[in-house]
DNA sequence: AATATCGATACACTAAACTATATCATTAAT
DNA sequence: ATTAATGATATAGTTTAGTGTATCGATATT
């Protein structure tokens, strides 16, 4: 089990159970097989970057990298968002900024 | 060079060279190889999670995912803080929220 | 001019992710 | 009771990230 992973992970298992996938049927969605996201999904590999954005854009999710010091207001803003249901118009491809100013 | 790792790659490069560190600096602060790290940020590698995770925290960043529908909020957020020079107390590890609704 | 530091690249080796496939116990449905 | 689908697990083989080390040309610096 690999700590730091585990929270990536267990948020990809949640963001597939919300949207009531077997691991199976999103093994068949990406060409992944099915007992590798099992093993991914239980902390038990140290999957790649590639793997981890396959898997969030399946489940449409954004693999992001936030400022440490932003991570609080981004963080407290998506669970607003989930409590209140507020919609955001459009999509796009994604993540970072240009920042790291410590 | 692997594409969908290119930006959070570039974003790795663009914060390392904000904080000057050279790539042996930042090489002996998380004891990865400087070819190492030549590699990841001309996407010339696949990393590991745990090789993303590393590096962006020692450049004060988190790994996060991100609901689609509230990446653009989100990114906008993030370009109006670093113009502003907002700044926003305390620290957390972090990353992901529990959402996944579609 | 000589020296130091930079990022990029190369080599051999090790470790581990990933694939393909199959199986198993458990749970749900017929 | 049988069948179907679930997630977890196993084995064997392939691919590739990662390590350690060394070198290179280019760009400062003394």
């Amino acid at each position: 089990m690999i700590y730091a992973i585990e929270y990536l992970t267990k948020a990809v298992k949640k963001a597939r159970e919300a949207k009531k996938l077997s691991q199976r049927a999103l093994s068949r969605k990406i060409g992944m097989p099915q007992a590798q996201i099992s093993k991914i999904e239980n902390a038990a590999v140290d999957l790649k970057t590639s793997s981890l954005i396959t898997l969030a854009r399946a489940l449409d999710m954004e693999v992001m990298l936030v400022p440490r010091k932003h991570v609080p207001a981004v963080t407290s803003f998506l669970k607003v968002s989930k409590q209140t249901g507020t919609n955001v118009p459009s999509q796009r491809p994604a993540y970072v900024l240009e920042d790291a100013d410590g």
